[in-house]
This record gives structure tokens, sequence and C-alpha cells, in this order.
DNA sequence: CGGGAATAGTTGACCACGCAACAATGTCGT
DNA sequence: ACGACATTGTTGCGTGGTCAACTATTCCCG
């Protein structure tokens, strides 16, 4: 075990404002989706989800990898909005495992009314403070990220 | 109220490889101080904070605002950790309402045990994926993100 | 084919966290 | 000095999430 590299203070700074401006970023935006509109930020992302995907509808499975959570946290949030009346559940008919998530009317009309109050929150609190360079330089270092933390 | 100004494509990429990134990150950070040394990234975050502090002790309060949580989490958290002999509360003596979270020499020997692990991890996912470029960007916009969070 | 292994989705048990309410204590203006 | 108000830490309650176990179904190889 070689001897550890500690962060120095330029990473520890970078790291510290990385984390807590992320931890309030997303806090921020679950609290203007919840009181604008009644949705979590959770829930909103799934129906976003829903809505991008082809006939607006996903395999449980799916939506569970897409969403990266966990399967049995899809389950429960898809009972969710069902009772909320957002989604529905649909057999698959090639699959009888199989369930499909659909976006109702109401979940579509839920999601278009509260998408332009939750963008510009992003904006306002995210990409009104990023340069061009910033955003370059953000959106190519996480895609890296991503892709290895998935590989 | 304006026309929504919606999100171009490099916004979105920008803003899915971040958040997607991020949750990855933050989900390997946990699994590996979880299996390798027992401690949630929450829980070591609070150690961390800790042992930071003059005489290694924290009023809750404190706390609870230098780790982004509410004040019941860390009521919670603290029970936790006092319970695994990582921390002790100590009473104030300048405010018969105070406590302190103090560290004990467990716990400063388990955060010595786990650090090393932990630092190699966040190098092996985010800092060995950033250039120079990419860090001082990444630093600066989330410095300026959080002091308008703050705000 | 047929049967073991893999997969889909759900459920139960458990844990972590936020909010609101609370008692105890401190602060401040008059 | 005293009463209104603020603050501290804890707790009950509700919510949302994971993990492991389970059933039902499908896959695949001998």
């Amino acid at each position: 075990m070689a001897e550890t590299r500690w962060l120095d203070d330029d990473e520890q700074a970078t790291w510290r404002a990385y984390l807590e401006g992320t931890r309030l970023l997303i806090h921020a935006l679950d609290r203007q989706l919840e009181t604008d509109s009644g949705v979590s930020f959770a829930d909103y992302e799934l129906l976003v989800l829903l809505s991008e995907a082809p006939g607006h509808r996903l395999r449980m499975r799916d939506l569970a990898d897409a969403s990266f959570t966990s399967r049995s946290g899809v389950t429960r949030a898809v009972t969710r909005l069902e009772d909320a009346g957002w989604v529905r559940r649909v057999e698959c008919d090639d699959d009888r495992r199989g369930m499909h998530a659909e976006l109702t009317e109401a979940g579509a009309a839920k999601l278009a009314e509260a998408a332009p109050g939750h963008v510009s929150a992003v904006r306002a609190h995210m990409f009104d403070h990023l340069s061009e360079a910033d955003r370059a330089h953000i959106r190519d270092a996480y895609t890296r990220m991503r892709a290895h933390l998935l590989g």
C-alpha cells in the first residue's frame, strides 16, 4: 500500500465547493418544485424520463436504470405517482412478468405545469453563474466521470 | 410571466452529465466507505468536521450548519456515532441548553483508518478525470453557486 | 424437450431524514 | 428586573429509500 496522496488545498477547496454547492442546489430545486407544483425532484425526474420515452412508457427495469435508483424504489415511486393519477401501470404483452409505467394525460399536464418554474430555477441557481467555458468544462468533465463510473 | 427559456442541447447535456455523474459518484463513495470501513459517507463527513474543529468538538447547531442537514438529523446522527463509540456528547458550561459533539479517540482512529481509502476513491472517481483547467473552472463555478445559494 | 439458472417486479423489515411541536434556557427592551 | 421573544436540542410522525427474500416467468443448455 503506497503512501496516501492527500488532497492539496486547491483540491480540498474544489471538493468542498462542489459538494456543498450541489447539496444546496438539489435542496433548492426540490423545495421549488415541492412548493410550486407539489412534486418532489425525484418524482419530477421520473415524469421527465417517461415523457421522453417512446409511447410515454418505460419498463420498470429501464426506469430504475435510467433514474439510477433501485427497483424497489421505482416500484414504490410508481405506486405513489399512480395514486396521484400521473402514471398508470400497463402489463407487457410480450413478457408476462413485465410492467410498463405510462405517463397519463394528467401526468403530462402536471409536468407541463411544473417544467417552466423548474427550468427557471435551474437557470437561476446554476447556469446563470456559469460562463461558456465553465459549462464546457463541467459538461466534459462530468461526462468522463459518468462514463468511468458506469464502466 | 415571460416565455420560458428552455435548456438548449448543450445545457441539457451538461445538466444530465452533472446530475448523473454526481449521483454515481456519491453512491460509489458511499459504498466504498461502507464496505471498507463500515461508515456511511454522511457519518464520515461528520467525523471530518469534528476532527477539524478546535478541541475536536462542535456545538450541535454548528454541526448541523456545517453539514447542511437539519438539527434533528444531527441529533440522530450523533446518537448513532455515540453508540458506535466514535463521538461523545459533552454539555456546554456557558449555555445550559447546549451540547457539544466531541470526537473520541476511537472516532479519530476510525477516521484515520477510513481516510486513505476514501481519498483514493475521490481521486480515482473524480480528480483523476479532471485537467487543471477543469478543476479551476469547477472550483470557481461551484464556489459562486454556493455563495449565491447561501445568500 | 426439461429443468436449473437468470430476470422482473413486489413486498417486508429496516433505516435515515425533514418538519413541526415541545421543554428548557438564554436574550433583550423597557 | 421582568416579561415577550428567540434559540437549543430532542422527539413523534410521516415519507422515501435500500437490501434481502419471495413469486412468477423466461432463458438456455445438455
